[in-house]
This record gives C-alpha cells, sequence and structure tokens, in this order.
RNA sequence: GCCCGGGUGGUGAAACUGGUAGACACAAGGGACUUAAAAUCCCUCGACCGCAAGGUUGUGCGGGUUCGAGUCCCGCCCCGGGCACCA
C-alpha cells in the first residue's frame, strides 16, 4: 500500500471543499431556487461573529444542523442552508470599545474569520445567500419592517425606565446591572424614563399563545414560549375612591376573595398616586417614590426583600363590603403588569400576606379548606381550594363558582368585568447605543415624529470615532450635528433624526425571510421565492433563545402577514434546540480557561472526525460532555471505513452481513431524522465491525451503503471514498440515500429470554416463526429452566412474540 | 419559589409502546501479528459468591401498581438550565 492511500484528511477535506466551491454543489442560481421540486429549507441560528472565532458549540449546533440538511439532501430535497452573520449589538460595540477599534472595522475581519471556520467545518452553505445585519443593504430592511409596522399602527413611542449609571453616563442592559451595581465601575445603577419606541406584541399575545399548540417545536421551547406569555384569567374590578370621583382599577386572579381585600397597593409610579395622597402622608410618600425611582431595574424586581411601602393616606371602597380600605403604596406591585394597582388579600396571597404582616393591616379569612371555618386562624396565607366564608351571600360557594358569582354580581353593577390578562408586554426596540440600525424616524416641532420616507433608506449608521457613551444619556449619534439635523420629509422644516439604534433582536426577527432572496436590492424578500421556501421547514437552535428571539420572530412574521406582505403566520414549522457541550463534566468559559479550539482539533483529527465525535457525545437534543481521549473512537471508526472500502474486493455479499447492513440502514434512516445522531453513528460502528469481524476482507457492496450513510456526518471522507468506488460526480449531487429491505432485515433465529416468576432464567434461540408452544417447548427443555420449574405447576405463561416468555409457577 | 431537563459501570452513554439493563465508544488489563514500534485483529471488563455451571444483587432514595419497572404512580434527595413580587 503506497502512503498516498493513507486516510489523510487534510488532504481530502482540502480537496473536496474546493471541488465543491469550484462546482457550486451548495449554491444555488434564483433559477433554481425558483424551480425546486422538494424544496427544504434547514435554517440555523446564525452566529455573533465574535473576535475569538467560532467556539465549539456554534460547531456542535451547526454541524448538527448540517448533517440533518445533508440528509434530507441524501433523501432527495433540495436544501437550501444559508448562514450569516448577527453582528450588530452591545456585544460588538463593547468589545469595539474595549480594544480601542471602531466596530466597523472589527466586523469584516471577524466575518472572514468565521467564514474560513464555517467553510472548513464543511458545511453545506449556500454563500451566495448570506446575511450580515451590519451590512446597508441588510439593515435597510431591517428599517423598512420598522416603518411597516409603524404604519402599520403596531409601533408606539413612550417613556419607560431605563437602567442608568450615573458614573458611566450610559444605559445599561439589564445583564449588565450586577447585584444593583454598574459591572464596570461598581457605581449604583439608578432608573431614567426615556422616550422609547415600542412594537405592540401585547396584542399578538393570544394568537401566539393559541398557535403554539400547532407548532412542530421541541417541547421546552413550547412551553418556555407559553410561560413567557403568560396568560391569567380573572377580573378588572374598581374600586372608587373615598371623598373623591373615580375608581382604582385593578386585575385580579381570585375575584372569588373580594371580600377579604382590607387594604389596596399601587406601583408607586401609578398615576393616581398623586390624588389618593393626603398632605399628611405627602412627604412620607414623595421620599419612597425617590427611593424607589434610585433603584435600578434589577434589584426592584428581586423577590427575596423585605416588604417595604407607605400609606398613602386616601382609601377607597370595597365594592363588595361597602367598606373603607387604605390604599398604600409599594415596590412589589409593578407598574408593567395588569393595572398597576392591586386590591390585597393578605388572607390569600402570601405577599400581601408578609406585606400585612410588617405593616399591622387586618387579614381576614375568606376561604376554607375542607375542615376548617370562617374562625378557623390564619398563620400564612391560604391559596388552595376550599368554600367561601364571611362573604356574605356568597358563602358556601366553591372557589370557581365563587369567582363566577362574585365576576357576574361586579358586571351587573357596573363595578368590574371578566378579564385576560398577558404577561407579555410591549418589545421595547429603543437602544441607546451605536452599533445598530438607525430607527428611521424623524423627529419635527411642528408634524410631531414623521416616519423616513421608504425612498430615503437606509438611513445610514455614520461611522462615528468617538461612540462612547456620555451623560447625555442618549444615544452617540446625538452627538453627531451634521447627521441628526435634516429636514421634515412632512412639512421641510428643521427637524432631527432619532438617534436611538434598534434592538438586535429586530435584525435577526426575520433574517430568514432575507436568506432566499438576498441577492435583491429592489426588494426585502421576493414573494414568488418566499412562498416557495417558507415557512422554514426545519430550525435548529439554542435553547438560549427559545423564547426572545423565537418570539419576536413570530410577531414579526404575524404582523407582515396582517400587513399582507407574505402569506404564513408562523415562521418555523419545525423548531429543535440542541443541548450543551461541557469539558470533562465542567462548562466552557474563558476564566476557567477550559474553552476547546475547534482549529486545533481540527488540525490534528480533520473536519470529519470533529464534526462525528461531536454528533457521537451524546444526544444532540440534551448535549454531551466533550472528553479528549474519546475523539480517538470517531477517528479510528473512520480511518477503518477508509481502509475497508479501499481494500474491498467484489465478492458478492455475506448473507449475514447483509441482514445487518440492512437492519443498520432501517435504525440510520429512522434516527438521522429525529436527530438521533448518537445511536445512529454507533449503528453504523457496530455494522463496521460485524463486516471487519475477524479480519475478513470487507466486499464492496457491503461498505458502499455505509459510504453513504457517514457522508452527512463525514461529507468530505464519504466523497473521497464514493469517487474511489468509481463515482464520477459529487455524492451530494448524484447519489441517493440507500434502501433498506425488510425481508432482508429479518432474522432467521430469534433469541428469547425466558423468566421464571420475573427472574430470566434462559435465552433460548427458536424460529423466527415460531409460536408460542414451541418457545415454550425450547424453554422446558432448557435444563436450567426445568430446574426452576420442576416440581411446581405453571399456574401462567407471558409470552412477548420474538422477545420474552414468562412462566409463572408455584 | 415556579417551570423545564437530568441522575444507569472507572468514563461518555444505549435500552422500541412496561418485556433479556449496560449497545456503541473511551480508559484499563491480557493476547496474536511484528526484530521493534505504529497500525490492525482477538479476549476480559457493574458488584459480590463460585474452579465452573451458575447464583445473589444492581439504573439517586423510600413506598406502590404489575407475571414483569431504568421506564408507570405517590413522596423525597441531588445536579444542570431558564424565569422570577405577574396580583
Amino acid at each position: 500500500m503506497s502512503s498516498t492511500d493513507r486516510y489523510d484528511a487534510e488532504a481530502v477535506e482540502r480537496k473536496w471543499q474546493a471541488e465543491w466551491a469550484a462546482k457550486g454543489t451548495n449554491a444555488f442560481t434564483k433559477d433554481e431556487l425558483e424551480r425546486a421540486d422538494e424544496p427544504y429549507y434547514n435554517l440555523m441560528m446564525f452566529p455573533y461573529p465574535s473576535a475569538e472565532g467560532l467556539h465549539i458549540g456554534n460547531i456542535y449546533a451547526f454541524t448538527g444542523a448540517d448533517v440533518h440538511g445533508r440528509y434530507w439532501r441524501l433523501q432527495g430535497k433540495t436544501v437550501f442552508e444559508p448562514i450569516g452573520f448577527d453582528a450588530f449589538g452591545i456585544h460588538s460595540e463593547n468589545y469595539a470599545l474595549k480594544v480601542g477599534t471602531n466596530p466597523a472595522d472589527l466586523i469584516p475581519r471577524n466575518v472572514e474569520n468565521f467564514t474560513r471556520q464555517l467553510t472548513r467545518m464543511g458545511g453545506m452553505y449556500d454563500w451566495t445567500h448570506t446575511v450580515d445585519t451590519t451590512d446597508p443593504k441588510y439593515y435597510r430592511w431591517t428599517q423598512w419592517i420598522f416603518l411597516k409596522l409603524y404604519q402599520g399602527g403596531l409601533v408606539e413611542r413612550r417613556n419607560a425606565p431605563v437602567n442608568w449609571c450615573p458614573s458611566c453616563k450610559t444605559v445599561l442592559a439589564n445583564e449588565q446591572v450586577v447585584g444593583g451595581l454598574c459591572e464596570r465601575c461598581d457605581t449604583a445603577v439608578e432608573q431614567r424614563q426615556l422616550p422609547q419606541w415600542f412594537f405592540k406584541i401585547s396584542q399578538y399575545a393570544e394568537r401566539l399563545l393559541d398557535n403554539i399548540e400547532k407548532l412542530d417545536w421541541s417541547d421546552t421551547t413550547r412551553k418556555a414560549q407559553a410561560n413567557w406569555i403568560g396568560r391569567s384569567e380573572g377580573a378588572e374590578v374598581d374600586f372608587s375612591i373615598q371623598g373623591g370621583s373615580g375608581a382604582v382599577r385593578v386585575f385580579t386572579t381570585r375575584p372569588d376573595t373580594l371580600f377579604g381585600a382590607t387594604y389596596m397597593v399601587l406601583a408607586p409610579e401609578h398615576p393616581l398616586v398623586d390624588s389618593l395622597t393626603t398632605a399628611a402622608c405627602r412627604a412620607a410618600v414623595d421620599d419612597y417614590r425617590t427611593q424607589v425611582a434610585k433603584r435600578d431595574l434589577v434589584e426592584r424586581k428581586k423577590t427575596d426583600k423585605e416588604k417595604t411601602g407607605v400609606f398613602t393616606g386616601g382609601y377607597c371602597i370595597n365594592p363588595m363590603t361597602g367598606k373603607a380600605i387604605p390604599v398604600w403604596i409599594a415596590d412589589y406591585v409593578l407598574m408593567e403588569y395588569g393595572t398597576g394597582a392591586i386590591m390585597a388579600v393578605p388572607g390569600h396571597d402570601q405577599r400581601d400576606f408578609e406585606f400585612a404582616t410588617v405593616f399591622g393591616l387586618p387579614i381576614m379569612r375568606v376561604i376554607a379548606a375542607p375542615g376548617e371555618d370562617a374562625n378557623t386562624a390564619l398563620d400564612s396565607a391560604y391559596d388552595g381550594d376550599g368554600t367561601l366564608v364571611n362573604s356574605g351571600r356568597f358563602d358556601g360557594a366553591s372557589v370557581e363558582a365563587g369567582k363566577r358569582a362574585i365576576v357576574a354580581d361586579l358586571a351587573k353593577r357596573g363595578a368590574g368585568e371578566a378579564k385576560v390578562n398577558y404577561r407579555l408586554h410591549d418589545w421595547c426596540v429603543s437602544r441607546q447605543r451605536y452599533w445598530g440600525p438607525p430607527i428611521p424616524m424623524v423627529h419635527c416641532e411642528r408634524c410631531g415624529a414623521v416616519p423616513v420616507p421608504e425612498s430615503e433608506l437606509p438611513v445610514l449608521l455614520p461611522r462615528v470615532e468617538d461612540f462612547k457613551p456620555d451623560d447625555s444619556g442618549v444615544s452617540p449619534l446625538a452627538r453627531v450635528k451634521s447627521w441628526y439635523e435634516t429636514t421634515c420629509p412632512q412639512c421641510q422644516g428643521p427637524a432631527r433624526r432619532e438617534t436611538d439604534v434598534s434592538d438586535t433582536f429586530l435584525d435577526s426577527a426575520w433574517y430568514f425571510l432575507r436568506y432566499p432572496s438576498a441577492d435583491r436590492d429592489d426588494v426585502p424578500f421576493d414573494a414568488e421565492l418566499t412562498r416557495k421556501w417558507l415557512p422554514v421547514h426545519s430550525y435548529i437552535g439554542g435553547n438560549e433563545h427559545a423564547v426572545l428571539h423565537l418570539m419576536y420572530s413570530r410577531f414579526v412574521t404575524m404582523a407582515l402577514k396582517d400587513l399582507g406582505f407574505i402569506d404564513f403566520e408562523e415562521p418555523f414549522a419545525k423548531f429543535r434546540a440542541h443541548g450543551l457541550i461541557i469539558n470533562e463534566g465542567t462548562k466552557m468559559s474563558k476564566s476557567r480557561g477550559n474553552v476547546i479550539v475547534p482549529d486545533a482539533l481540527i488540525d490534528k483529527y480533520g473536519a470529519d472526525t470533529v464534526r462525528v465525535y461531536l454528533m457521537f457525545l451524546g444526544p444532540f437534543e440534551q448535549g454531551g460532555d466533550y472528553r479528549d481521549q474519546g475523539i480517538q473512537g470517531p477517528h479510528g471508526f473512520l480511518t477503518r471505513l477508509w481502509q475497508s472500502v479501499l481494500d474491498a474486493n467484489d465478492v458478492a455479499p455475506d448473507p449475514v452481513v447483509e441482514r445487518k447492513l440492512h437492519q443498520t440502514i432501517r435504525q440510520v434512516t429512522e434516527q438521522i431524522p429525529n436527530l438521533q445522531y448518537n445511536t445512529a453513528i454507533a449503528a453504523m460502528m457496530e455494522y463496521l465491525n460485524v463486516v471487519r469481524a475477524g479480519g475478513r476482507t470487507p466486499r464492496r457492496a457491503e461498505v458502499a451503503p455505509l459510504v453513504l450513510m457517514i457522508a452527512p456526518f463525514a461529507p468530505h471522507v464519504a466523497e473521497e471514498l464514493y469517487q474511489r468506488l468509481g463515482h464520477n460526480e459529487s455524492l451530494f449531487a448524484s447519489a441517493r440515500w440507500p434502501v433498506f429491505d425488510e425481508a432482508k432485515a429479518a432474522d432467521a433465529l430469534l433469541d428469547v429470554g425466558v423468566q421464571v416468576n420475573g427472574k430470566l432464567r434462559a435465552r433460548v434461540q427458536v424460529a423466527a416463526d415460531a409460536d408460542e408452544a414451541a418457545v415454550r417447548a425450547a424453554a422446558l427443555a432448557n435444563d436450567n429452566v426445568s430446574r426452576f420449574v420442576d416440581g411446581k405447576t405453571i399456574r401462567k405463561a407471558i409470552y412477548v412474540p420474538g422477545k420474552l416468555l414468562n412462566l409463572v409457577v408455584g
């Protein structure tokens, strides 16, 4: 054997990557996309191109998705597998600040490096249809989407709190606030109110929730989405203000406990706080409100701190008891949920109970559990089921019936109504930052906020050398006078551009619509191509995006459908979340210094080995533990496969090997579409062991199908072996997935376990068509079985055909 | 606190719908081939008892259902991830 016949992964991979690029094996022309017979859009979450390059987690995810795409391609589908770069955002911006470079210079270098690495891993990417969210040709259409939603009445400008670091003089994202302090300078973070742009996603809450059950998505992801939307059924109830006009409206899920509402609590920011506050309480209320405003948003939401609050001096009337109850303010009531005000029922809500205990407010029982009555003392809130007590004419009703009856009563009197509330709140898309697409709006003193005309898109992000945040509290763009000074598109008067940029999540909320039409500059997405290729057939990505990215993508898709731009409302027919890779039992992180460097691994073993190993580690949807030594297994496997194909002769396949082959094809064919890659690979290893058992010489017909089956995992070596088996064209362009023959997969003899009283005593071999009597005879003929049966009566026999016989004796 | 995962040999992990636990692989040990090494091939490999045949035991813990439980039910413990005062 000459040295050129040794498995040289590097040479093989170089050769085939060049071949694919030269022949355009994985790229589609517009015409090809339009004419595809069986389109299959295989999408994976595009990466943020960091300066460090692809990490093993990216590679794991992309490989798993690529295996999926290559499999369907071999099954005859036209698989479109694009990749792009999600390059805007705070990560790039902060990193650029840290190293003192402009992100506009940094990103192209990172993209180039990522492209090199992705190519090197052997992904089946169509590089003629890629996107870069920072390219004006892309973000022009991100801005277009903003405008379309604006025109559709789905965008609104309103004040909202942001985290503010008084020392860095900048707005912070929630994750930049650590323990109430700025992560960079440890200064206490405050809240500031700024006008921001919102997408009214909450209008879609019901549809977003209802559609979930129709989606073929990972269960965990669907549950996360449902929880995030957080539907809760209850009622809104008016508590009229004593000695004043109007009422305070609250949302409650427990209208049945209304008789137990002994006080009320408003969020400190609630608009009625001012009018409810009496002169005597004014100072304390103002003081408390200032303190709350000072705290950052993250700290505000901590649940484990002691309840605080102050009395406003005002009273409202409980619509059921007619009694006046005091109105307090406290930071445990949030302005953004419900109506920003609650009726407190300390007897049956733990938070209210704690608050009432701290401030000595009355606690009343209005629900009695079985065995309790109206006078049973409460030492904590009781939130279980039971019957109403201390509730006038509603006494004796169940919780369920009480809810209905009290809501009906309130409705009759015009004091309340049934109401469904959602946790999901509107999407704030404003970022007081530099590295993002400028929001395409103009502020005119006369006309107010005016959208930039479509014909003037893109609103280019100017190159700004000094994009460090300053104390203005607004985007760095607000310092670039030459940029923000403009004229009003409506009245031509002097105007000022919106200087905030949009959220990165907006960039990624529509990129899948762009890919097929990435080469079009006249439209964001071609109508025909979109109809043909979307919704996405398969989407694979991390569970860290299970909520926001997927939710926003669904929302944008729904909105675009309602606006008449597309004819479907769910973007991803199928979604699967992949697991995480850990290293020797511990999480990988830069600080631990245990990050696996993919380039070094590929240098040593080749991309094919790395791909197979990553997919072999554990179930793809659960992740796995990367162990350095383990890679030897897959590497040896590919080496043996190589050797076996080169050594193969033309003798007809051995029947025993052939049976195993068909069983293997069956298993692998079933498991790959379900992402059960680890066991599919194990089956192929097992088969190759049979082919090579005892050092026998493999036959060509025994190994040729294995070359095809390993191709999704190890595409380069598969191509090379396919060629050496005598084919001229690329395997992926010409080969078809092997088909198994059920008859040939069937075993002639079956191994049946024999139990006596549930304990395994023997295994007997019987003909595949043996009936129960035959199995029983064979079992009783077995010494070890008769040992346990002799002298006893067989009371019962359970026979699982072809598998197991259990004799119950006694 | 709540919602998801998960807990099986020395290790990563398999196990269809309740039916022969530990496939496949790593590591370890032994052997063949070789001048040697590499590569390749073969054997052993949960624990305990036994020369063996075989037996007992074993899937985080405690109960239960069943002819039969890693798998189902009830009650716990531990690990990982996400959400978190949501009224």
